[in-house]
DNA sequence: TTGTATGCGTTATCAT
DNA sequence: ATGATAACGCATACAA
């Protein structure tokens, strides 16, 4: 690990004081400098292949320009398509990415904590529901914490809404104008983590009832939630959930709690003599990229997540930079967002008979 | 954002030295304190919710356990499998990862080697060939840096090799073995980039060779990358390249370049009267999740990767240790490590007539 | 316009 | 066994 050079390396190279090289590499507007100081600072930078040491300046500034993405697990095209998204957007904004895998356990839900406040992160993203609010009220300010998803237990955090009640209404009216009556609702655990399966779920029924079928709703729950880092499971459970309610129920249409577990409940299907979607319609939600792949082409629920991933960034960036300028604080008022849009697809069709 | 509390605060409170805390929070071994004061001083910090905070300590060590990883794009399961084995080990380690996505664009990846750099980055992990090779060289020290994947080039660094000729040859020689004499490979662009694709591919030829079937294969290559980021065009370069070769050739087996390409031959495939594996066989490399997944599951290539991961990572974090004890050098002597092995599944099977 | 001096919070050296 | 004190490299208030 050779000795790396410092801005007074730099500033002897050039002939000037370290703060000049302070000033002009940070292209500060209030000042201004003959250009040919500039160009010799500039110069002995590059060819001492000069890199400002972050550590100093955070140390003098407080800002590691470091957000920290909390994610369960990146085995699964849900959260994979939201982290390409804003680690994309961060970088175009000069910030980065620190990936935070918590397997959804609460003691490395706690050190990544840690680990942020003592790197000084900018912000927090959390793409789940916090095991620990608490402990990430004590150790991260309320105005660099973001969550992305569902809003429903209202711990007091900033929230991007993905309105899964909502999208859950729009598959079920969507189905019930198709004709369906007899519909399967078919999901991973709805106890615990996920907020969203349930508020998907509950979206579903009032549709339902609206239309007078609630009796025609059947729900296929799964079991443990064990293996959930691998989002196998989740089509293991569309599979095996799918198979036991066709044995038990004659339905037209096979609602998955996301598109996972739909691509099993397909699967499955396939398998048998019902054609998709003649003798049997399958959607799912989150339009992850996998869904306009796969054939058949499912049917599922888009939220937008690029332009709401953009948002989560652009609400920390905005806290970091009302730090210097306390004028503009103007928090979350971010309600005029695209709401979830259906995503019709191959995967369904009129109800049979 | 309130004031952190800083080892001087909580010096302050045990009453006594802020070096003592310091000492002590480090658990140092080579000093020795009463069991009192021990307490005195850890119950301070943890009132006072102390964290220590990493630019200073950074500034004094140049650690930052931070490890760079360098990807091509995230949306895409074979890198997205490596980033979680990788992110797991290294968290364990107390290692973090920064996400460094490049899109394969040559100023992205530069500005996250200055990045690196800045950050004082502990290591960066190539998951792809450098697109700028020495200008890495300037910035990252050679010993902490890791490719990962195919050696070919020999740049000089330090590699986990996947062995995709290896790989190439066994998929080859049990497709001959199952008496397939006609064989197809569909690949996406063998220029540029991915060294690995043609790695595999010399490995059938050599094997079709060596079997004296050289004129019995066929080779369909996609033509530009644009799209790359997104591994839909993987799938889509499979089933329009298998389409085609259908229409030109009789084969009995598809050999895709990786598994998602493999999956849109058979995707295409399943559209016809053609079945697998009683008229056609198909496989593919990388053993992705989705491989076990999708139906029919599909034969493939495990690399290991979960231990490849690991050793990448281990080999950095031997270098970091090296700093301060230069005795044990040992450098990458990863030679024992577990070769391609192949995983044999449904879409494969012996050849018609 | 440019340079000098100081301090950020740690770790590490050296006294005590 | 514990406490003063000096760096680490940068940004910045202030001096020139």
């Amino acid at each position: 690990m050779k000795k790396k050079p410092t801005s007074r390396d730099v500033a002897k190279k050039a002939g000037v004081s370290q703060t000049t090289v302070s000033l002009i590499l940070n292209n500060r507007t209030d000042m201004t400098f003959p250009e040919t100081t500039r160009r010799k600072v500039r110069e002995a930078a590059r060819e001492l292949n000069y890199v400002p040491n972050q550590f100093a300046r955070g140390l003098k500034t407080n800002q590691s320009r470091l957000i920290g993405l909390l994610l369960p697990t990146i085995s699964n095209p849900y959260y994979q398509t939201l982290a390409q998204h804003i680690e994309e957007f961060a970088a175009s904004k000069g910030y980065n990415i620190l990936l935070c895998n918590t397997s959804r356990l609460a003691d490395r839900e706690e050190s990544y904590i840690s680990l942020l406040k003592s790197k000084s992160a900018d912000g927090v993203i959390y793409t789940f529901a916090p095991l620990l609010p608490d402990k990430v009220r004590q150790v991260i300010p309320a105005d660099r914490m973001v969550i992305f998803g569902e809003n429903e237990q209202n711990l007091g955090f900033r929230t991007i809404s993905l309105d899964s009640y909502k999208a859950g209404e729009i598959v079920a009216k969507y189905l019930i104008e198709l004709g369906h009556k007899r519909i399967g609702f078919v999901t991973s655990p709805l106890s615990g983590f996920s907020l969203s399966r349930k508020s998907r779920l509950d979206g579903v029924i009032a549709a339902m009832k609206a239309a007078g079928l609630e009796s025609g709703l059947v729900v296929k729950e799964g079991k443990d939630e064990k293996e959930i880092n691998d989002s196998s499971f989740e089509i293991d459970i569309g599979f095996s959930l799918t198979e036991e309610l066709l044995r038990e129920h004659s339905v037209t249409a096979i609602i998955g709690v996301n598109d996972m577990v739909a691509f099993g409940a397909l699967s499955h299907i396939l398998r048998t003599d019902l054609r998709v979607p003649e003798d049997i319609s399958v959607c799912g939600f989150d339009n992850i990229y996998l869904s306009r792949i796969l054939k058949p082409h499912i049917t599922t629920v888009d939220h937008y997540i690029a332009d709401k991933a953009r948002s989560a960034v652009e609400m920390i960036i905005a806290s970091v930079e009302a730090e210097d300028d306390p004028s503009d604080r103007q928090m979350d008022t971010h309600d005029n967002m695209n709401g979830p849009m259906l995503i019709k697809r191959e995967s369904t069709g009129p109800a049979p008979n």
